[in-house]
DNA sequence: TTAACATATCACGATATCATGATATGACAA
DNA sequence: TTGTCATATCATGATATCGTGATATGTTAA
């Protein structure tokens, strides 16, 4: 898969002292990856799915579109907590809500959302 | 999309009262949800992603496998640092490693990993 | 053996996150 | 306007996580 770009290393290609034979490959993917903000944010929105209470959410949701308390009961949760994560996952634009006379409907953003559970589950479950 | 399964529920359909026509929404999707064990290896999982220099090392290993002096110098971190978050990756089934002499190659252990990195970063960069 | 290097582990103080109780807001019905 | 319900926000103490310095392990070369 890989393309060895360079025949002249030899047995040196193991070493990682000044002269190494690795600074070509250290300075050609540094260049490739995001930038430090890059990283700051999609590592804010990697965290929301880091708790259970929250996967929950976005499981229920993966399949329809629920209003607060459908959730708590759903999840046996007190609202509080449903509430205030629904507001994290909010902030983070990992669920959206509509208005519905005094109840909210919320639902998944958008399909990354339930891509990144579904690879999520599917890795875990091997 | 979502098929209406009760044309008797009428303006009552949004009601979240004892007796209210949310509930057979709730036992439905109760039942298509996870178990508490999978949503805790789950998040555990997730949480990993959580971290700007784990999300660094995976997405330098997205590119290509790399040794930990390699890391510690595309990202300019110390060793310390780099070696924790490996044992961490590692401990998660995010890495893997093979021994090369007194080095230590690393590589993302699977192409979830991957995919998972990337549908995020997508999702951030809109 | 001894030295040097690559990597791993341990311990710790600073910081962040969690669930929850108390309370606020806002809509509808009486 | 008063009460009730659905939802949101605030404050807090318990717990978890972070990066890092100190130190250990293990490999190779002299």
């Amino acid at each position: 898969m890989e393309m060895k770009k360079n025949n002249l290393e030899n047995e040196n290609d193991d070493m990682c002292e000044v002269f190494n034979s690795h600074d070509d490959v250290v300075g050609r993917v540094r260049e490739r990856i995001p930038d430090e903000a890059e990283f700051a944010e999609l590592s804010e929105f990697f965290k929301i799915f880091g708790n259970p209470t929250r996967l929950k959410i976005i499981s229920l949701l993966s399949i329809e579109d629920l209003c607060v308390c459908d959730i708590c009961e759903a999840l046996d949760l007190n609202q509080t907590t449903v509430s205030n994560q629904l507001r994290i996952l909010r902030a983070n634009n990992i669920v959206k809500y509509q208005k519905e006379g005094k109840m909210a409907r919320y639902s998944l953003t958008d399909l990354h959302i339930e891509m990144i559970y579904k690879v999520g589950l599917e890795h875990i479950l091997e």
